[in-house]
DNA sequence: AGATTATGTTATAAGTCATAACAATCTGGA
DNA sequence: TCCAGATTGTTATGACTTATAACATAATCT
């Protein structure tokens, strides 16, 4: 009872995500929070003001799929939305936003690390450079 | 407006999946089937008379969103249901399901020969290693 | 000024995924 | 052999992700 499609890159490549993906959507469930929005702090973290479509453009999230969880983050006091101007929303980090920020890249760190360290020494500088040619290839 | 968390191997994989499963997606809907649906057909080609139960342990999928699957795919014609004993369910491709795999079976290998492709030369040999290690540590 | 584009929003629909509960069946140990 | 426990398929349910259409409002370009 094997798993014929083992040796397809592009099917492996979607069970090492998912998979991936699970463990950190645990690690976030301790903070209370989704993937996405532990990304989203940590953008934000980096480059405060990001209206929402700018943050939907990079994340490759649709605008109308951006109000809920901007909503949600607000909702929950971790960010401030500022119009930018007449149509726009800025996204900001309020305090408490800035706080959980902290700890999600200290968890997302560790957990970066984590994956590094699965993979074989001789195998951890090819990695990167090979992901991204693959979403430059497939991406919008 | 760039992407701060690019070097994040762990994101990237996210990201690269994502995007190569968007345009798998694409391709199989040219067959009227979904991911999940071409990947058991394909299974299915190399492993018949697997029960629902069997396949959803190789894919990581539940038991209880198998049978919806198995329906669709049996409905479908595709697939034909046979009790493997009184309570599992066998299945295996009909002749149209046979049919289907051969197609699904030849634009997958040229879509992996794509994602094969689009990876630099030097990274190429350590993707595959790369991703059953991460798979490994993290799955299941 | 007027036409076009951009932004945020609401509503909606499909697909993925996990869990609980149930009936029917199989299995292994007393 | 018999029974407790595990397995299988199923239904129902809920959360999350994602895509699209339509709308009002605002910015931009000619």
């Amino acid at each position: 009872m094997q798993d014929p499609l083992i040796d397809l890159p592009g099917y492996v490549l979607r069970r090492a995500s998912s998979a991936m993906m699970a463990a950190l959507a645990r690690e976030m469930e301790g903070l209370g929070l989704r993937s996405v929005e532990a990304t989203i702090l940590q953008i934000l973290q980096q480059q405060p003001g990001l209206t929402q479509s700018a943050l939907g453009r990079i994340l490759d999230i649709q605008r109308a799929n951006m109000t809920p969880i901007a909503a949600r983050l607000e909702a929950r006091g971790l960010v401030q939305r500022i119009p930018a101007d007449g149509r726009s929303l800025g996204l900001d980090l309020t305090a408490e936003g800035a706080r959980v920020a902290n700890l999600v890249k200290a968890k997302v760190d560790a957990f970066e690390q984590e994956v590094i360290a699965a993979v074989p020494a001789a195998d951890r500088a090819h990695l990167l450079p090979a992901l991204k040619a693959i979403w430059a290839r497939f991406g919008a």
